[in-house]
DNA sequence: GCGCACAATATTGTATACAATTATCTCATA
DNA sequence: TATGAGATAATTGTATACAATATTGTGCGC
């Protein structure tokens, strides 16, 4: 019943055989904050976890750098992104333009099934946090933004919001100062109130508001945390 | 005087070393329509033409896929992307809602030398078409676009203008049914003169209508022109 | 003991060789 | 002649070997 949320499917999976399962992989240890900013990416290591030789690791690193997940420094590897904080103004300014308008859509063009799919995003959410895997919960509540852009059925503008949000789950790596997620769960079941009346209005307000919740959970104004290897930190 | 329009460096100049060439070299051969929408790029083709190793031609196609100016079909090769008529909507519908407010931004942050900039690139435009260089002129007809992005200084949703504006000119290439392009000269003209004037609201209606005259010269109810070989065309 | 040059090591960049897949051609057969 | 099976050729996918670069370690001189 939560396959298809445990299993998330990209917008693009325009990604060669054998390195999709290592870009996924990747991906949703970069969701679940198990891998974080900074940390470096060998490719020997990678090729020997994931028995695959350094070519497919190499592609796989490449897409992961497209979608702006990893940093990749000519001769010197590939890491783990670690946004600004003027790229994580950014990213929320991108999305504070994008997705109000794209959770209206959304709203309009509402079905009981995915009513139904979001409803069931939150409860796996939910039981994530209950069962204490809080990064799960996270992947799954960023996701969430991206099945409404789904249901908009905008796959351009869809695939503009997957990007904001894998790099919001950086952001927060980085700059999250709150601790309780409360805010969210409520915020998401307002959206989807909103949708199952099909209130496009009171969506994009709704998702204005939980945009300008989820920015003020953030330290933007210091230094980010010393995450992934010091010396990287420290010597930038 | 107009070096910097000639060469338009990128907004992610994130390639590799010497498949940053050929990146580049590809990106204005499809933005002149040189390259038409489903020609082949051969592996081998490519790494005699520019005499690299298919490796690096692999990188620089691969880069290509992820701005979807080429797709990758895998076992079968790469190809000029052939967007359909419901990504050409969405595409212009992605413009619509990214470009009028940063076209509001950037009259806000507007400098003399970003005038100037601009003022150049039509400029150069204009000696393009007059010399006849329709491909060119067109190339920076699109690129005016991304530099009011850059002006705007919002470098996220600059990076989706750029890949935004690189797809419509395999729209264009694909769809447009309209003989002149004064429209367009007309409006960019307007738009800087708003621009110097800063203000912010003439030129976000400037640029919406402008978008919307874009989208009025396609004819996105026919089938696309057989570009490309036609057995590619006729076999899918 | 400290700092710098130089060697050793490890890691990434690139080219090439081989495997797998797809496309093309040949030719027998209906 | 048209069709289709099988062989041949061409093209892409993958692995590995080598080159280039960066990092680390060592030792000499001050």
């Amino acid at each position: 019943m939560t396959r298809f949320v445990d299993k998330p499917d990209f917008i693009q999976p325009a990604v060669n055989g054998p390195s999709a399962h290592l870009v996924t992989s990747l991906s949703q240890a970069i969701h679940e904050h198990r891998l974080l900013p900074g940390t470096k990416l060998g490719e020997d290591e990678l090729s020997e976890i994931y028995n695959v030789s350094r070519t497919v690791v190499r592609s796989a690193l490449q897409a992961l750098s497209h979608v702006e997940l990893v940093e990749l420094k000519r001769n010197r590897g590939a890491f783990v992104s670690q946004p600004t904080v003027r790229e994580a103004r950014e990213v929320f300014e991108a999305r504070a333009l994008l997705e109000p308008r794209t959770a209206h859509s959304a709203a309009e063009r509402m079905t009981p099934e995915a009513v139904a799919r979001l409803e069931a995003h939150i409860a796996a959410e939910h039981e994530a946090l209950a069962e204490g895997e809080v990064g799960k919960a996270l992947r799954l509540s960023g996701h969430f933004h991206i099945e409404i852009s789904r249901i908009a059925d905008q796959s351009t503008i869809a695939g503009f919001i997957e990007r904001l949000v894998a790099r919001s789950s950086l952001i927060i790596a980085l700059y999250w100062k709150r601790q309780s997620a409360l805010c969210e769960k409520h915020a998401h079941h307002a959206l989807v109130d909103a949708f199952r009346r099909g209130d496009g209005q009171d969506a994009e307000e709704l998702m204005k508001s939980h945009l300008l919740d989820i920015v003020s959970g953030l330290d933007l104004s210091e230094t980010p945390k010393p995450t992934g290897s010091l010396k990287e930190i420290l010597k930038g």
